[in-house]
DNA sequence: CCTGGTTTCTACAACGTTGTAGTCAACGTT
DNA sequence: AACGTTGACTACAACGTTGTAGAAACCAGG
């Protein structure tokens, strides 16, 4: 039923090295030979047997992506770039779901050494610099924040200066209280604090000033959190006229909450996210957000973990920034702005 | 800095077979030894290589599972319910995007013929029976529609009787003009045919009849379409009092152009899913839905590949049913049913 | 002290592939 | 005619692991 080499070799009356020659496309193989040994390998239909190359080579043509959870849209979106993007250079991509707890972040980040995949795409929501030491050099590249004297290389968008400038965007529509919805205070926080940083020094510039009060926390950024933060600040009398939610989710959820309390968006309350995801699009009101260019980051990351497997691994490691957008919509807009 | 057995084995002054033997819980070992071992491991990061391993076994422990689109939140989640129910049975999962074209989803189908995986869990929107001849014995279960005659396990749904009970959901709160969104005309649209068939059948057992002009097709299940099939229902002049669409994001592309054109849900329009997914829990209204058990059908398919993997391949192919539960929401019932 | 069984360990071969080194013929050059 | 060069191919070993077969040491029962 399955077929190897030898079973090819012994039909086309050649070595088995010569079959394997013709299945690497080596150059010198008379044409009447070549043809042969093609015939045969149709015949029987047969395929390589990836573990044995991969013994022989010390490649699998595995690599993985390491994300928080799938169903989180920006993460599906942001993987089906990635494996569109491998794909194109000839690699499979594993997935991984790590959850975002630190620990099972550690156990992906040391199952790398494994032999199974050749390299990593990493979206880390809780490992620190520490977790990444003893790696056995498996090329690595890491999406997101910066791991603070990282080992590896990584692929960011500029999260300070994004959520300066959508909170820039609220304040120049004339809101003065600006709420904020996402922050966290574990070290697993990395994004949170900068987009908290990016959202309190552009309110400081505008002269409004920081207060604490308007600042809603979220565990996690699921719509349930973000629908539970904003009803936390709509009852803590901070009453804000605007929200800046540190993800589409946290921010479609508050959408949900405003609107059961007869709020109106953005009248009342403008509402703004970030991701940049496709469900933002059709929502009701349609979300303002800050789009990263995913397919950018998908393709970086694939590349520079590339260069990294075929290339020089002691190389220092490099960053690259990957644009984003501000994409305003109804929720910070109206429906006609 | 990567080890082998060998490394391990003159460290502990054993010999290879020895180590092979703690590293695989063999039991006649003596405490002593298999003590040395462990310390050996450990001290030198020892990971067993698979490629080498699944070579040797004819095994890899990685199963595939393809669907047509990752960021299509439906095969997100059930995603996500594969890969935690194939972890806790070892398994690593690998997963593959067809983008749901026949030629793709062939190719994909014949592609596991080449060792890198043990089995395949497959959501097929194309493929049909003759497309599956020959495999060559890799296990394989298919989600989703029944291929007719197929050769392979299967996990379904009544598609059709869920249909019905959905619309019968709309027929019992008293409306009369049911409009369906999602139609197709393609081979590949099983579902559609599928949905449209318990739809049709709920219509006229209540005496409703069945109206073309009141069923708009949909090439592809994208919040666009959706929202494109509820433009072109409303501008027709056929005034439907509710749609059935035959996905969620179907739906919400309509909630949206019902928004847009400033009709109610459900006060004008009465609008409902299937499929289940998050964002209808949180969309404005909140969505009726036929929600399938996606970590049933999670389940169930990787215990059915892990059956066909282990066991008896020749076996001949078995059908399993997950339950869905009808989840009535604002987008029916209005805000306080 | 011998017998037969169990425990503990080892040597060797094999999984299917590819890199290395090599053979042999055909060719063009002196 | 002797030479090196190239083309076309092959034999062999090796990648790291585990199954098989078996050796050596130990034990219990007579």
């Amino acid at each position: 039923m399955r077929h190897r080499l030898k079973d090819v070799a012994e039909r086309a009356g050649v070595s088995v090295k010569t079959v394997s020659n013709v299945v690497n496309g080596y150059a010198h193989v008379r044409p009447d030979t070549r043809a042969r040994v093609e015939e045969a390998i149709t015949a029987l239909n047969y395929r390589p047997n990836l573990s044995a190359r991969n013994l022989r080579k010390g490649r699998t043509g595995v690599i993985a992506l390491a994300v928080p959870e799938l169903d989180i849209p920006y993460f599906a979106e942001l993987a089906r770039h990635v494996v569109s993007a491998a794909a194109e250079l000839g690699w499979t991509v594993l997935i991984d779901q790590t959850g975002g707890g630190r620990e099972q972040e550690r156990v992906v980040a040391s199952g790398i050494t494994d032999h199974l995949i050749d390299g990593l795409i990493f979206s880390p929501l809780a490992l620190t610099a520490d977790d990444l030491v003893n790696l056995d050099g498996t090329p690595m590249v890491l999406l997101g924040e910066r791991v603070d004297r990282g080992p590896a290389d990584h692929v960011v968008i500029d999260n300070v200066a994004a959520a300066r400038e959508i909170t820039n965007h609220l304040v120049g529509l004339g809101r003065r209280r600006i709420a904020a919805i996402g922050s966290q205070r574990t070290p697993e926080g990395a994004s949170a604090r900068l987009r908290l940083d990016g959202y309190r020094s552009a309110l400081v510039e505008a002269g409004l000033g920081y207060d604490e009060a308007l600042v809603a926390p979220a565990p996690v950024w699921h719509r349930a959190d973000g629908a539970a933060a904003m009803r936390h600040l709509l009852s803590s009398g901070v009453r804000p006229d605007a929200v800046f939610c540190f993800n589409d989710t946290l921010a479609l959820g508050a959408l949900r909450a405003l609107h059961e309390t007869g709020l109106r968006v953005p009248e009342d309350v403008a509402v703004a996210g970030f991701d940049g995801i496709e469900d933002g699009r059709f929502s009701v009101p349609t979300l303002t957000t800050i789009a990263p260019d995913k397919e950018r980051i998908a393709r970086l990351a694939v590349e520079l973990l590339a260069n990294r497997i075929d290339g020089d691994r002691s190389a220092s490691p490099r960053e690259l920034a990957a644009p984003y957008r501000l994409e305003p919509r109804e929720s910070t807009q109206g429906r006609h702005p």
